[in-house]
DNA sequence: GATGAATGAGTTTTCATTCAT
DNA sequence: CATGAATGAAAACTCATTCAT
């Protein structure tokens, strides 16, 4: 299921990596996967066709890949947490805390801005089985344990089908992301600081009773 | 800018009519407005590609068309209703039953639940001024006219920016209409008669510190 | 299993037509299915690619289309036969005619000559149940039919597998269909002549002990 | 012209060598020399595109060694002969040893069983002097000496075009060479011993008046 | 000796749109 | 009113080959 650990692309030269990355990263979040062109991407990072072939099995390739390192680089930076090891007590200031290093990780690396962009969009994917389908349905079964952790310890609402709970939830962090990524330049320190502690209320708001 | 009133749409055989609409709600809800072929749409209603272009202008003149009469149908069943006539004690009790009678109407008009999966992708139409964004514009704009409302009526909260009230907002309405769609025929008539009081109070939780 | 009969491509003027067919004739002729170029065929006829696909579906779709047509042309114009009316003492005479209408007819009608070359690469489509295949399958049983019935007449010999006389029998058949195409121009009158005789008694001495 | 004898590919380590040869031999029997995939063959190989391109110049020498190493061993381990030193009495003979001890040679070398299916599909190739083209060219002249020689002594037709002697024989040649690969696995060893004899009494009906 | 990396030119197919009739 | 016909531009992807190391 996983790609092998060593990649052709892992010595691909940083700074053409980089170049090809920020263009594919603004393409996907600007037009989602399917509406994404290799062509343009390759225009604006200057690669060849065929090099990128070279790197990538193909676009899916690409996209996931993306993803994928976005992905490791947020949770290796932010630190993992393990659902099963929250408690009533620290349910909610666990997120806070996860939410402000997230902040922090952002703050350090640009690009990652674009990353929700991306993700959201997958959720689109009429193809069953698809690589871009499959990610998508990861991220929400991470939601789910997250989501059915709270209830078990009562911290979550249980008076709403939990599907239901899923979709908000992960329709309300796609707004927070949005909005975060679009209004990021205009905030302030004290507004970022704030934030984290704003958001989560709104989570929390939305799942308990 | 405003669309002539009478358009040679409205000489177009009602059957025909029906035939292109339902076939391109299914293209839309189910690839977006440009992943959507209008090829397909053609193959599955069975008219001439010059027929539509002699109806709509071009491909977004037929997706916007079809949004604004799905919109026209829903408020002229469920009633218009007027921002400035809410007041403070009837304020959420007043979208309670509007969305009481948005079921309804549905329930009547079942192709109306195409409706949402086409409406919600406009977001992501990253050309600036297209027909399909000022659209969504124009949605956004009535819902931000309504939390004004609420925020000067004193029931809707002021701590968070008011750009971040309506992203949240829109994104819940539209998770949960995605919800309903989706469930809507292993819904009972018990549960579809709870729902319009616990959806709102999700709005209401969410718009309220 | 059979095409509508009637086609877009019925329609199309008779000269472009004429020139596509002659232009995909030489290359399917030249390089065989997979190795033929849509590019090279479009810029010999000089018709535009979106126009190829307004008549076809595909490259398969044009390479059965002309496959069916030129066969379609040969049965009409040579007249059909019926393998089950043949009896012993006419069993060779009657492919002896057969072949000598069959020169009358590509005579008068030259670009049939392509047909042999791309027909008998059919054979190498390693993709089972394409559309390809399919026509040579077809083809083989026909001549599977024809060595049966003379078997059954005592005038095919039954002393080898009769896959073997069928492979024999159409590779015979398009080393000859190869060598009258390429020596046509250079063959005298009284040489097309004697062909028919001839070369029918070649398929003879190898279908009889 | 003429290839120089040593080669680098005379140093390449024999299992390395072995298992391109088989890669390639599949291949190209499988989708002929131009459907040929260099990067498939290089795939299931194992070797490298440069590597390939250290030892051979390109795709058409790759191929042509190929066969030239197939016929160099088919000719060592059957036996050279010479078409000066058939006589009249032991013309046919002759072959049906040949035919004998070539059965013989592919039982104990499976591999050149792809030989045949390579091979024929040589002559397709358009390119005039191409590498493959010429290969094929020297087989038929080959073929062709026979043939002079066979009419020189009387036991081969002369009332048909040399030519097409020439080119009906190869089209046996080629159908009996892929009837038997294709059957190969369900033959008996008594219808083996029988094939050399009934084989070679086809190209004589053939060759015969 | 050996290979990783890069590429331009090619492939088939689909797109939304226009125009003459 | 209606449509059949035509098209340029773009899509994703594969090809055989070269070159610097």
């Amino acid at each position: 299921m996983v790609k092998a650990m060593s990649r052709r692309l892992d010595k691909l030269d940083a700074e053409r990596q980089r170049r090809l990355f920020e263009s594919a990263a603004e393409e996907f979040a600007a037009y989602g996967f399917d509406g994404a062109s290799l062509n343009r991407i390759l225009e604006k990072s200057g690669m060849s066709k065929s090099s990128l072939y070279y790197y990538f099995d193909d676009k899916a390739d690409l996209f996931t890949t993306m993803i994928e390192r976005s992905l490791s680089v947020l949770f290796r930076e932010i630190g993992g947490f393990d659902p099963a090891a929250l408690d009533a007590e620290t349910f909610w200031s666990t997120f806070e805390a996860l939410y402000r290093r997230a902040i922090a990780v952002v703050d350090r690396n640009l690009w990652l801005v674009q990353f929700g962009g991306m993700f959201y969009r997958l959720r689109s994917d009429p193809r069953q089985g698809s690589a871009t389908g499959r990610l998508f349905l990861a991220m929400k079964g991470w939601v789910a344990l997250i989501i059915e952790r709270g209830q078990a310890l009562g911290v979550v609402r249980t008076d709403l089908p939990q599907s239901l709970l899923i979709d908000s939830t992960m329709s309300l962090l796609e707004s927070l992301d949005r909005w975060v990524v679009a209004h990021w330049s205009q905030l302030e320190g004290a507004e970022k600081d704030a934030m984290p502690q704003k958001h989560i209320a709104l989570f929390r708001r939305l799942l308990t009773a």
